[in-house]
DNA sequence: GGGTACATGTAATCAGTTACATGATTTA
DNA sequence: TAAATCATGTAACTGATTACATGTACCC
C-alpha cells in the first residue's frame, strides 16, 4: 500500500512498550522505558515524545486526546502496529549490532590500556552490580522471561569486560 | 579560544587513521579503515570523504589538493589534530557504549528465542571465523598491539554471544 | 574497445542530540 | 507560598544513511 515508511528501533521500541499496555501516555512511555529497556537502549524523552506522532502518521497508533485539562496524548496500537510488532519479532533475520566501542576504539588507535581499563573496570562493576540488582528483583515476577534474558546478555557480557579490564590493567608496561 | 568543534567517533576514526599515515587521500582512509577499524565500527564511505573537511574546517587537518590530472586532495593531521587525537586517548573517562543489540530488543518484547537464535548463531560464528583469521596474520606483525587488543575482545565477547544462542537454541519451548 | 572494478565525490532526507521552555503537583 | 519535582512538549542543528552520479584505469 503506501511504500512502508522505515520503522528505527525507536519505533519498534515504542511500539513494543505499546504492546504490553493497552494504552499510553508519552510519559507513561517514558517511564516504562527508563529501568527496563533503557538499561540497554537509551532513547532520550525528546524522542519518546516525538515517535509516537510518526507512528501515528503511519498509521500504527491510534491517538486519543484528553478534553479536559491537561490534554494529554493516549496512544494505542492499531492492528497494523500490532502486526507490524508480531513481523518484527517473528522475523529471523536480525542483523547483530557492531561492538562500537569507544575504550576499543582508543586501543586500537594506540591508548595505552593501563590508562583506559581503571575508568572501564569501575564502569562495568556499578553496570553489573545494577544488573544483578534488576535480576534479583525480576527473577519472581512472572511473565519477565523476555526482560530477564536480556538482563542475562548483559551481565555475561559485562562479566567479560570487566576480565578483559583486569587483564589489561594487570598487564602495566 | 574557538568554543571547542565536537569531535564524534568518526572525527576520532579519522584522526587516528592519519595518525598512522603521514598523509591520506580519502580513498586511502576508506581502504584503512576497511578490514580494521571497519571491522567494529563501520563508516560509510559519504562520512569518509565528508569527515576530512570538517576537520579541517576546524583546524585539525590540513589540505593539499594535487594540481594535475585527478585533483586528489590529501589530508595530515595538524598540530593540532595530533593533539586532539593524543588528548582523546589519553582521557581515562570513557563511557562505555550501551548494548544496543536488536536480537535483545527482540526478545526482551517477547520473541520466541528459538526463533532468533539460529539466525544469531549463524552471524556471530561467521564472525568469530573472520575474527580469527585477522588475528592469525596480524600476530606475528609488530607494532600491531591496539589492533590485537581489540580483535581479543571482539573474540571473546562473540564467544559470548555463540554460547548464549546456543543455550537459548537448546531450550527449545 | 568494451566491460568491470577502482576511485571520488554530491544531494536529499531525517533521526537523534541538545537545549530551551513551561505547566501541573506535591511537599516542606 | 515557595521550592522542588513531575510531566509535556518544541526548536535548532547536524551527523548519519541512502542513493545518485561520474571519472579513471586496467583487463580481456
Amino acid at each position: 500500500m503506501s511504500s512502508d515508511p522505515v520503522l528505527t528501533p525507536t519505533s519498534y521500541i515504542v511500539l513494543g512498550l505499546l504492546g504490553f499496555a493497552d494504552e499510553a501516555t508519552p510519559y507513561e512511555l517514558k517511564a516504562g522505558h527508563a529501568g527496563s529497556v533503557g538499561n540497554f537502549w537509551s532513547v532520550p524523552h525528546s524522542q519518546i515524545y516525538a515517535e509516537p506522532d510518526r507512528l501515528a502518521a503511519a498509521g500504527y497508533v491510534t491517538v486519543r486526546r484528553e478534553e479536559g485539562g491537561r490534554r494529554r496524548k493516549h496512544y494505542a496500537l492499531t492492528e497494523a502496529g500490532r502486526r507490524a510488532l508480531d513481523e518484527w519479532l517473528a522475523d529471523p533475520t536480525t542483523v547483530p549490532a557492531e561492538m562500537r566501542e569507544p575504550a576499543l576504539l582508543k586501543l586500537f588507535f594506540g591508548a595505552d590500556p593501563a590508562a583506559v581499563a581503571p575508568g572501564q573496570l569501575e564502569a562495568h562493576r556499578r553496570r553489573l552490580a545494577e544488573y544483578e540488582e534488576i535480576r534479583a528483583n525480576l527473577r519472581q515476577q512472572p511473565g519477565t522471561e523476555g526482560p530477564v534474558l536480556t538482563l542475562d546478555a548483559g551481565i555475561e557480557h559485562t562479566k567479560v569486560w570487566i576480565a578483559y579490564w583486569e587483564r589489561l590493567a594487570a598487564e602495566g608496561g
